[in-house]
DNA sequence: GGTAGAAATTGGAATGTTCCAAATGCAGAT
DNA sequence: ATCTGCATTTGGAACATTCCAATTTCTACC
């Protein structure tokens, strides 16, 4: 197993300079074409690969871009990660991903990895936690644009933007679509207490149910399916008025949807279900799930397209963003009007 | 913003070569605890960042490692590509991932892209496709360990060690339980014909049902929840005699699970159903999917272990591993006895 | 056949680390 | 004092590329 080819040996092989092949490399205008085309093969015929860590040694970043994601077991946001993958790739940018595992310390240590790597940009999707200051600390030291993004960690919004839903706004949209449809009683179910997006997406609900004259009832919990089971008992059993409920995301709804399954109750006649997220499960359960459409993909691509602006141009996003969101009403919510 | 600070810088500022510093680095023991805890000291006034691409330039790889997974939108195989990237972690190496949604061209560039980043090692579920074999070629010429977990698509095992779940096994326990507990006619449901996975899951079930002296009934079709529905409704329309259905895998079986209830249809007394791969989301639907469990967290551990042993001791891993799985039986297959 | 100007090509220098062989310091033995 | 052996430290070379300024080659026009 000999070892690689360089850009010299190419460059032997071909009868040219090393800085021609080097030229050829970054597709420059300068070599003739049929200059090019010889190089080529040349590097085909020798099997040579491309040494990035050379480049980047020499001329710094060259387009590495490193995401970190608080939790890509949720669907939502593997689908984010995804999606800005894709953009980023189509772009010409390389792209590390890492799962956080909502753990502040694991977060601290993979960032730094990507910081060591050279990424030349970073994308958060942040864990909430104590190491989470020092972090962002350090990213600013190190002079990186960095994106927050569905998740606002670290108040410096100057330094690292935050993006996100109009989760208030669909919060608002969902309460007033159940009123409308009939519901009396609406609960809102699933979501830790005191955080940023349970926040957001309570707000809307809270202020919706109360200028309609009606009482509020929330039920936090982990935004898990086995949770939203849970609650779609607890619910029964101990508040039988309830008539309703908007979950904290769709992994709640389907959890409190099997519930409902579970202990006969019909979801969507006797029990009206409105999610957030609209992940693609949403469509595909019966009854299907009603839920706050927050287009992930394009949301994606858009994070793709700032950080490149940032990145190419230095254009710094607006401190905050917030995206639309849309309520998508399916069977668990459309009830008879009566 | 200044430039950063370099090993030379560190040296400096603590009074010692860059020699020694690079020794601190990399926790050599020949360096005095003492003298080790000073330029640590250092390191961290000027906040120093460790430039791993110089140190890949010199001294070739360094840990990291290429991850190419076909589908990282299906949940089976986000849980694997994170658990093969948090056990490499603990062990000390750094991982990138990418998404090859299952296009062949796709998975070429972004795994010659991983090639040029420097990956020491490649684990790979690969895509299906024309391009593979070219693709396989250029790894093997790059001399890279590399794996195929859970397909497999170049035939060469000798150079490209295959490991996967024993599925035929698994068709087997399935069927053998829909029968013992009562089902007349089993389906088989999804999978693209032909390929080697849909194969092996499926020649269990062959086996079996014939030695039961039944017809065997398939219905391809892909790997989707979306096909599963439709397939739930044209089983009840055309096939009502069929009375239970092994599917593909849980998102077909979840499909299922829903247009069953779609079509009230009710799953586990009127129509068993097991899934294969035991996702999370298969212990929290209603009723609760019965599936075949493939472990795939310790699969995922075992993944990391076999590509380290190869990095550091060359220990290359046998051609051929089939992991065994377990039917874990739930509401959707078990019937009253009659 | 000469020449200006453009087009294409080229040879160092530089990048930040690791590796190696060699140098230094220090203790105890001669 | 000198030597021996060990622990610790060190300066230079090497790694594969890009950048820059300089050089060569080409083209068109007189």
């Amino acid at each position: 197993m000999g070892k690689r080819p360089t850009i010299l040996d190419v460059a032997h092989h071909a009868g040219v300079s090393k800085s021609t092949v080097s030229l050829v490399l970054q597709r420059s205008p300068l070599v003739k074409a049929q200059t090019a085309e010889l190089v080529r093969k040349s590097m085909a015929d020798l099997g040579y690969v491309y040494n990035r860590a050379a480049a980047q040694l020499r001329s710094g970043g060259v387009g590495l871009i490193g995401m970190v994601i608080n939790d890509l077991r949720n669907p939502f946001f593997t689908e984010f990660a995804i999606s800005v993958q894709m953009a980023l790739s189509a772009r010409g940018y390389a792209t590390i991903v890492s799962n956080s595992d909502e753990d502040a310390d694991l977060q601290a240590q993979v960032t730094g990895s990507m910081i060591e790597h050279g990424v030349s940009g970073l994308i958060m999707s942040p864990a909430y936690g104590d190491a989470t200051g020092a972090l962002f600390d350090r990213i600013a030291r190190a002079g990186l644009p960095c994106l927050q993004m569905l998740r606002q960690v670290d108040p410096r919004t100057d330094l690292f933007p935050f993006a996100s839903f109009d989760y208030s706004a669909g919060g608002r949209a969902a309460t007033r679509a159940l009123l409308a449809s009939g519901a009396r009683n609406i609960a809102f179910v699933g979501g830790v207490e005191g955080r940023e997006i349970t926040q957001e997406r309570l707000s809307g609900y809270l202020s919706e149910t109360r200028s309609a004259g009606r009482d509020p009832f929330v039920l936090y919990g982990r935004a898990s399916r086995a949770f939203g089971r849970d609650a779609a008992k607890v619910l029964a059993r101990e508040h039988p008025e309830i008539d309703a409920a908007i979950c904290f995301n769709d992994l709640v709804a389907l959890g409190v949807h099997s519930g409902c399954a579970e202990i006969g109750r019909r979801v969507g006649a006797d029990f009206q279900l409105i999610g957030f997220d609209d992940i693609e499960e949403s469509a595909q359960v019966y009854p299907q799930l009603s839920s706050v459409s927050c287009d992930i993909e394009s949301f994606g691509s858009y994070t793709a397209y700032l950080m490149a602006e940032w990145l190419e141009k230095g254009n710094k996003p607006a401190p905050e963003y917030r995206a639309p969101v849309r309520l998508v009403t399916r069977s668990s919510s459309r009830e008879p009007d009566r």
